[in-house]
DNA sequence: CCCACTTATAAAACAACGTAAATAAAGTCT
DNA sequence: AGACTTTATTTACGTTGTTTTATAAGTGGG
């Protein structure tokens, strides 16, 4: 309901009652959801609705079989309350995560859980055609192991490994790989899977899946950050997933912490992902290496070297190269105490693959974090690894789906829809 | 309509008819007052209600004396429209900026021009004691000046130089200053004058005012800096000023964009506001003269070396100085390209006295933003100065009030009032 | 064991709000 | 002069949530 006019930019719009419904509705799945087996009547008191709308709503939600009863609670000195709950089953979502090196996509239901799996290999660098092709393939098989996946579901979520900006469309196109071709991923998949189709970059997918279902729920102020080949971000604030004004939002890879710092692969200098990101951490270990009048780590030739020779011989007891990952936890350390400046969130979120290293990235990163940002600011913030796991980004993917079903607040203005 | 409730902090909250009247209203308001004299029928296209909706509405309004009728526009082709527009007159709002020395308080129209203005020098380090009794002094003289300012004002706003937090109360303690004792605002100022009085931090108070009626005005996304003493800063997301989970957000000048940087008022190192703020220009400045054998400076000696005496050295054409200016907005460039990079606004908004030295700081400022925010971010970023001049704090502070009026979205959690 | 008291749920009457459609008002255009 | 257009107002109506009332189903004291 929300419209861009000519208010300069700023979106104005009135409300009619369907609104309200919509809110209360979204409101009460939410509760619903939350509150695991719970009361109408306790339902009412937290949305401060009158239990004879939430009745109304549930009933709804009931017979849509979105909600059902589970059972009977406890009296507390008068009737005792029939307790609804989320029946995680009655709708699926998709989610797809195209990946540097892989394909990712799920079947989860309505607590994002996972139910159907499928993973292909398939490289950027292949170009957009064998991508395309994968995909395809991905939807057949999906649809062979579940064949009422399209019907039963509520569409299917995308992300990918680059920026969606408003001022572009949703053909996508990786920075890093200028002979890509593009990829209109709504319209491919649609040729295969019938339901809506959202797509989003990676960094967002996560958070938001995180925000809904994992470390970041309940909260309404969270920073993600993924640190894998490059480090990126993404922001909820105010309860809701943030892009910016284009999209763009969440960039704290590339906010410079060292004026005259190293060469960063976006054209700058000093950016954090240059320190952090897997390039950087490897040009570390191999500086740190050559300084100490080394030419091998771990069996492994300087040039050759790649993070995970570095985390082997950190395990191996070697001391360089623990020293190499706990700096790059205190440069990380700095960007999140940066943003945590900047936003103030309750709750930092991390993931990605140089954080799954562990206690030696983590723990430094932890400690820096909370030194180095604003005294005061960090107290009350949680950082922690993200709940996840492995699938986060097909996960969040099918998030993007699932949020429209639970998100309270207005959904964003850029939705990517095909069908 | 938000409440906090038990689900792990996020607010959830259903919505009744009220709420949907409350949310056109300030539409309609908005768009009268954006779009000057303006017909009916304008704005139930732009709000996308219906006429009569706007129409009952603004008959409302026109009732309240808040909206007026401003004579006919041409016809296209039909009736000519009769168009209303805002009466500024109508009401008036209150600003009150505790800053470090000076007091400043204004008496705004609804446009948040300024009416009245009163002034009276207070230095914060004579304690809570004398401000108080300068606070109280001001509102007596204003209300001899505008003896109806008190039934005709919207309220008080009250911006200080020190964090509002929300775990903490209204009372205000700036940091610099443990030996301050505590001033509760709202208390003090409604001993003399019966309004309600909102309090924010300077920064998030000049912020609103350049969003609302200045450099900001019909932006989604906006950041601003604020470059004096100290270096701070405000968001504006999705349409509404964000305080982040705490009230913290925004604090631009404690980020680090030197690992390994000279140490900072806030205990850290390498901060922004280390390199940026007035300390820091002046020990950058102290540093430079010394590597040039240099001991003097337009006169003054290096040890009573001031920020006004760079400035003046810059202008009668001291390389020297002009460097450190130029370097400054460098700095301050690097630390606005960073909160890009999070946030993506479509307009960044400075203010402050160092912004203020001009082209000097503001030119560099503004290239290496735009150099060094990832490329293609800060292609659509407006950077420009504050419109709100030399009160914009008092004004801001108003805003804070205003924005009650003309807020479309829901107002903050967050609201200290008294009365 | 019964009766007063709670708590939960459902149903009905009611009020607030916005919309659609009809009507009136006041112009333009051929 | 007559058809058309645009703006504004009025009226009937539908949606939505609340309040009130009734009903169901427990608890607990005497």
């Amino acid at each position: 309901m929300e419209i861009e006019d000519g208010n300069r930019g700023r979106r104005v719009a009135g409300r009619v009652a369907g609104d309200i419904r919509r809110h209360n509705r979204a409101v009460v799945l939410e509760l619903v959801r939350n509150l695991g087996p719970v009361s109408r009547a306790e339902v009412a008191r937290a949305a401060r609705l009158s239990p004879a709308t939430v009745a109304e709503i549930i009933g709804e939600l009931v017979r849509e079989g979105l909600v059902r009863v589970a059972g009977e609670g406890p009296s507390t000195g008068g009737r005792p309350p029939a307790l609804v709950e989320l029946d995680p089953e009655a709708r699926s979502a998709v989610g797809l995560e195209i990946g540097p090196r892989t394909l990712t996509a799920v079947v989860t239901d309505l607590n994002a859980a996972v139910k159907v799996r499928v993973e292909k290999p398939s490289k950027m660098v292949e170009g957009a055609k064998v991508t395309a092709g994968q995909v395809e393939a991905i939807f057949e098989q999906i649809l062979q192991e579940v064949p009422e996946a399209a019907e039963n579901s509520l569409g299917v979520g995308v992300a990918v490994p680059a920026p969606i900006l408003r001022s572009r469309g949703t053909r996508f196109d990786p920075p890093s790989d200028p002979e890509w071709g593009g990829l209109d991923v709504p319209e491919l998949i649609s040729r295969k899977f019938d339901a809506p189709v959202l797509v989003d970059n990676d960094a967002n997918a996560r958070a938001l899946g995180e925000f809904l279902f994992g470390a970041g729920r309940g909260a309404s102020n969270m920073l993600y950050v993924i640190a894998h080949w490059g480090v990126g971000g993404a922001l909820v604030v105010d309860g809701d997933l943030r892009r910016g004004a284009d999209g763009g939002a969440g960039e704290i890879g590339h906010t410079v912490i060292e004026v005259d710092g190293p060469p960063c692969g976006c054209g700058g200098y000093g950016c954090l992902e240059a320190f952090a990101g897997r390039a950087g951490i490897a040009r570390r270990a191999r500086r740190a290496l050559k300084l100490a009048g080394r030419d091998r780590l771990g069996g492994v030739d300087l040039d050759d070297l790649k993070v995970r020779h570095v985390v082997q011989a950190a395990r191996d007891g070697d001391e360089l190269a623990a020293r190499v990952l706990e700096e790059t936890g205190q440069y990380l350390g700095i960007g999140v105490a940066n943003a945590i400046n900047v936003l103030n969130p309750e709750v930092v979120v991390l993931g990605g693959s140089t954080v799954e290293i562990g206690e030696m990235v983590t723990g430094p990163l932890v400690r820096v974090a909370r030194r180095r940002a604003l005294p005061g600011m960090a107290e009350g913030t949680r950082i922690v690894k993200g709940e996840l796991g492995e699938d986060a980004g097909a996960v969040g993917a099918a998030a993007l789906v699932l949020r429209e079903l639970f998100a309270v607040s207005v959904p964003e203005a850029v939705r990517r829809t095909v069908v």
